[in-house]
DNA sequence: CGTGAACTTGAGATTTCTCAAGCGGGGTGG
DNA sequence: CCACCCCGCTTGAGAAATCTCAAGTTCACG
């Protein structure tokens, strides 16, 4: 299936079957690595980019000091440092699991979308999608609670994951320890672990043995103020393959 | 000086003259706003875009609540909501002095942007700085001290309006009230206030009057670990319009 | 000289952190 | 097969950062 990229391509702009070969070339190449892999170096000068084919991993900047902080979490089909297309990259990224990516020079890419401009478009709304997400955990982290920011990272996991077709039900693997958790919402692990046990408590979500599973999807996206709009998410006029049990409506959270 | 977008644009890629007057006819028609203005609204179903030519502005998202943060500031010669291009927007942006926009027809912007491939690749590489800022505030919000972090913003304020050439010395006018420096880094105004006295009673820089004053801009930067890299700032060759008193030193914090 | 917005100050209340220790399961070497 | 060990999770408790509330103060402006 190295036509995960593609189809997620698909979703920021429809591409005529030159553009699906082109990206399929620059596919062609992949390569398997272990989980918590090194997929992208903050300091690298390499002149590659790297697109994530199967698997999943997250985006981190990380302080002398080792205080870490995760900007985002990457699902198949994404490319992980686009913008070396014009800038340094000024972040890394670790692989989650176990998966494969596929190594570019950056150079053929930049020609990839100079003869191929509906794919570049494609790839800039990619980016733009890519800075709604982060502008949406910066309105958590300034002025949320830990527990609404929790909640909504929750959501925003799972309605990823959902447009991915990689949940089953109200269940997605989702393999992160707590730390990695804490890292993405700004909190110290030991909180982070006391929010997880309220929001279990309350009966909204359950996150455990890298598995997430919702058991009250309104009521987590309204502790959240979850309104999932920012993620930009194509809507599904066709619904994906139906989850079996669970059906969850992620445009707006059912208000109270 | 309709010029502002162009020279800014000019930062982001080479143009050439034919490039530079698709810019201009695009800026043509500009608006003065007063100060306080809404400029661009989250909600509004507007099919225009947005371009600063002069005065300051800042982007925030704000919840039901009122509680709100502050995204990032604008300075003369942005697009405003650039992401209109492929994707609706989700935030607001408001001035912070009197000013003048040029408002664009959505589709004109894409006509253009398709018409002069260089255009779109400055425009894109514009958007993926505005992306690693957002990225930079982050790790701030999530895993710095209010002390680093009020520090950090001071910082990217003085740096890139330097590199507009909007200082004069170690001192540059910057219109924000404390309560949108709070806003801006996820604090209290209250707290916010505290934390400018320090820097204040540590010698590191003054913010009064609408204006800010650099007393020490090694220590400040070392402060906020502030490595202006995320910038991306073009290194200025030929130093811009050389500030008479102070010359800082912009890439990485002397370190102690 | 009155007014309002922005800024300052004080003090108690909360949230969140840090440190430190204990638990649990799965993998592994003996 | 078992004991041990490590990593990830959990718990407790005091400490620190930050918030909220509430009351001044300053200063530009009419």
């Amino acid at each position: 299936m190295p036509g995960r990229l593609v189809e997620n391509l698909q979703r920021y702009g429809d591409l005529t079957g030159e553009e699906r070969r082109a990206v399929e070339m620059l596919a062609a190449a992949s390569r398997l690595v272990p989980a918590g892999a090194e997929l992208v170096a903050d300091s690298d000068g390499s002149a590659d980019c790297h697109l994530l084919l199967e698997g999943q991993a997250f985006r981190h900047k990380t302080l002398p000091d080792g205080r870490r902080q995760i900007l985002g979490f990457h699902t198949p089909g994404e490319v992980l440092d686009l913008q070396r297309l014009f800038l340094s990259v000024d972040y890394g990224v670790s692989a989650l699991t176990s998966g494969r990516i596929a190594v570019v020079p950056t150079a053929r890419l930049v020609e990839t979308v100079n003869t191929h401009p509906r794919l570049a478009h494609a790839l800039w709304r990619m980016s733009l999608v890519d800075a709604s997400i982060q502008r949406e955990w910066m309105v958590g982290m300034g002025r949320k609670s830990a527990y609404a920011r929790v909640a909504h990272l929750l959501c925003e996991i799972f309605a990823r994951l959902q447009a991915s077709g990689l949940t089953t039900g109200a269940r997605c693997r989702f393999p992160a320890t707590q730390a990695h958790l804490a890292d993405a919402v700004g909190l110290s692990q030991v909180h982070l672990n006391r929010v997880l046990q309220q929001l279990r408590t309350a009966g909204l979500a359950r996150f455990r043995a890298r598995e997430l599973l919702i058991l009250d999807w309104a009521g987590l996206a309204s502790a959240a103020e979850f309104d999932g709009q920012y993620l930009h998410l194509p809507t599904p006029t066709v619904p994906r393959p139906p989850d079996p049990h669970v059906r969850f409506q992620m445009d707006r959270a059912a208000g109270p």
